[in-house]
DNA sequence: AGCCGGTGATCT
DNA sequence: GATCACCGGCTT
């Protein structure tokens, strides 16, 4: 009898061990390969699994192993993905099923309609084989670059260091600077070899649909995969194909982007890379910018970081020569920068007082010094575009008489009020952290008062205000309620393009990357709030978030045209962060908080771990992480290098029903660090079924390098 | 993780 | 005597 084939596998579950499965190559049709997508008998039903081993034998009682069921006629994922797939799975401390699986769209995770599938799709291509044409929108070929971008793509296509493939390039220049143009020009050089791929990750689906139009305009003759979660499942799973059969030349996506597979893959850009969507935030908590830097060295080929703002860790290492570092100061059509005005709200000049003219019946946080400039703009025929971080009419509601306010009663955190729209008929209160949707009580719970009033500003109570103020303006809003309810996000968008809207309200999704033609200002009113956060990155963030909404302002304006305004409300305008601003000094703020996080060891000079626990109280999550930290005290598994922290609960520590606290481990090696989340999460494995320890049913969860704090 | 089967406590 | 929460083992 022959040797049999026993192949060994692994499956979406947190169980850290292969499985061994019978490989029948008569009924199955051919030999196993590493990376092979099939469907295995599991415990009592069916699952999908990824080949990780062949061989002759098994460690396993050889009479309960059971045979493969059925092999996918998709290629293997190839080598390159498995090493970085086992990469992320080891730093990320994550098992290896858990990290691949997911990264496999649904659409060939059933394994009836593979053969289906595959015909399907080839059968499409063979009709259409190229991509579809399309118009010219924002097509600049190399010979119309400026001479500053010239500079820069002759940078990036002769290395300085022609010694290696792998390089690791920072493009950062000013928004409006034609970072763009750059990379897809770079691109077009690249692509010139036959069958090559390149990966475009960019942070959120809003940015894609431009970049998506843009990207076809430069490439008409080749396959373009687009890969995010808002592409139809359908539509993300031929996308997928397409890129990891090689038929897709260019690869657009979101984070999860960075795990396809892409057999010919030669060069990834990573656009806006200091975006902090980049982090996944559940599963495999991977960093995609930092992922695609390790598959470009993997892979030996070139990585462009694209920023206005880059993130600390980037620009020290572009500093320091670790990365090349290619820079566009001038905005690209000649337009000026935007003037910055700090408004200082403490100061009673810029605010109306009682019986001035065209002050607003209701107070609003709309300031005088502003409520001027933007009539200004209006009267130039200019838009006006005005930021809010908090969406919904008011943030809290509140009893008049006693001390009510309306807590969400499934988290710690208040109930937001919203006006009829999105979520209702009426106006209700909404849980912006776990949904629960209430209609508003029409007397205080409490003490049965009548009177309950709303305390602070959303999108919609300023939308009122400022159609109260300027009642013959056409206004917007644009958030996550009105993007979700008529039109999407897109629509709304193109609104503004069209020029049907004087102001604008909006969130943070309205400055992302759009090229509006007519934005003459651009008003920022709750900057502070940002600032007070917990987080010692808040700052960092709140600079990339102003740098990138004021590139919004005067974008399209032609040479020596104004470059528009940005103003921004404040308490403090003597802050750091709004100093740097107004002088556009990107560079001086960069090495202020350099210095700030070298002086406090924080990162990037110092590496961090955090281990999640949930619970149904708080006591016992906190409890939980203690034991964690005496065990690994009593153990000696802390070394010197090594910091572990006092658990603490999390910033909302209540979330729909559980108790959420952390534990932070800290250490300036990175290899000390990586052993000791390993080890933790060896310890946590040991009393567990999967995430859940068995005493008192505590979730855990262990993350390397966490983003918020 | 998800499922199942065993155990003991509690309800009828 | 039946029902159910909780525990712990198993998945090849």
């Amino acid at each position: 009898m022959p040797d049999p084939i026993v192949v060994q596998v692994v499956v979406d579950k947190p169980l850290s061990q292969g499985f061994d499965y019978l490989w029948d190559a008569k009924q199955l049709g051919a030999l196993p390969q590493v990376g092979q997508i099939i469907e295995v008998p599991f415990g009592r039903g069916q699952e999908i699994a990824v080949v990780i081993k062949v061989s002759a034998h098994s460690d396993y009682q050889i009479d309960k192993i059971k045979y493969v069921d059925k092999v996918s006629p998709l290629p293997p994922l190839n080598l390159a993905l498995l090493r970085l797939i086992n990469f992320a799975s080891q730093y990320y401390v994550h098992t290896l099923g858990e990290t691949i699986l997911p990264t496999i769209p649904q659409m060939w995770k059933k394994a009836d309609s593979w053969k289906k599938n595959v015909d399907k799709i080839n059968e499409a291509r063979k009709k259409n084989p190229k991509a579809i044409g399309s118009q010219k929108e924002g097509f600049i070929t190399a010979e119309q670059l400026n001479a500053e971008q010239k500079k820069a793509l002759e940078a990036l296509n002769n290395p300085s260091n022609s010694g290696t493939k792998f390089r690791t390039i920072l493009l950062q220049g000013q928004t409006g600077s034609g970072k763009t143009a750059v990379f897809l020009n770079w691109i077009s050089g690249i692509l010139e070899e036959k069958d090559a791929q390149v990966l475009l990750l960019v942070p959120e689906i809003n940015l894609t649909p431009q970049l998506e139009r843009r990207v076809r305009a430069y490439f008409p003759d080749k396959i373009m995969a687009v890969l995010h979660s808002g592409v139809t499942e359908k539509k993300r799973g031929i996308a997928w194909y397409e890129a990891m059969t090689g038929k897709a030349q260019i690869i657009l996506g979101t984070r999860l982007a960075a795990l396809t597979p892409m057999p010919n893959l030669k060069a990834i850009v990573v656009d806006e890379e200091h975006d902090t969507s980049y982090k996944q935030q559940e599963g495999t908590r991977y960093s995609a910018r930092d992922l695609a830097i390790w598959r470009a060295h993997d892979g030996q080929f070139p990585i462009v970081l694209s920023s206005a703002t880059p993130s600390l860790e980037t620009w020290i290492a572009a500093k320091a020569g670790r990365y090349e570092y290619i820079r566009l100061d001038q905005r690209a059509q000649g337009a000026k920068l935007p003037r910055v005005h700090l408004i200082n709200t403490r100061d009673p000049r810029n605010q109306y007082s009682p019986g001035d003219q065209g002050a607003p019946k209701t107070k609003s946080l709309i300031s005088k010094t502003l409520a001027q400039a933007i009539s200004k703009n209006y009267q130039e025929q200019k838009q006006s575009l005005i930021l809010i971080n908090r969406r919904g009419y008011a943030p809290v509601l509140s009893c008049s008489s006693c001390n009510w306010l309306s807590k969400c009663s499934q988290c710690s955190s208040y109930m937001v009020m919203h006006k009829p729209g999105a979520l209702g008929k009426r106006s209700v209160l909404n849980c912006h952290h776990c949904g629960l949707v209430k209609s508003i009580p029409q007397f205080c719970p409490d003490c049965g008062n009548a009177d309950l009033k709303t305390l602070g500003q959303g999108t919609q109570k300023l939308e009122d205000s400022i159609e109260e103020m300027w009642p013959q303006a056409r206004v917007l809003r644009v958030d996550a309620d009105s993007s979700r309810k008529s039109k999407g996000a897109e629509e709304l968008f193109q609104e503004i393009h069209d020029g049907n809207v004087d102001i604008v309200v909006g969130t943070q999704m309205i400055a992302k990357g759009h090229d509006y033609q007519n934005i003459g200002l651009v008003a920022v009113l709750d900057a502070d709030a940002r600032l007070y956060s917990a987080d010692f990155r808040a700052a960092e963030r709140l600079f990339a978030q102003l740098v990138q909404v004021a590139g919004r302002a005067g974008r399209a304006g032609a040479e020596g045209e104004d470059g528009g305004d940005i103003y921004i409300e404040t308490q403090y305008p003597e802050a750091p962060v709004f100093q740097y601003l107004l002088r556009h000094d990107v560079d001086g703020f960069m090495a202020y908080i350099a210095r700030e996080r070298d002086e406090a060891k924080l990162p990037p000079f110092t590496y961090q771990g955090l281990v999640h626990a949930e619970a149904k109280s708080l006591e016992k999550a906190i409890g939980f992480l203690n034991e964690l930290k005496a065990r690994l005290k009593q153990h000696g598994m802390v070394p010197i290098d090594v910091y572990v922290y006092d658990p603490v609960p999390k910033t909302v520590m209540r979330v729909a029903g559980s108790e959420r606290a952390q534990l932070v481990i800290e250490s300036t090696n990175r290899k000390l660090l990586q052993e000791i989340l390993e080890n933790i999460d060896r310890d946590l494995r040991q009393q567990s079924q999967g995430r859940i320890s068995k005493v008192s049913r505590i979730r855990w969860l262990v993350e390397r390098d966490p983003i918020a704090i």
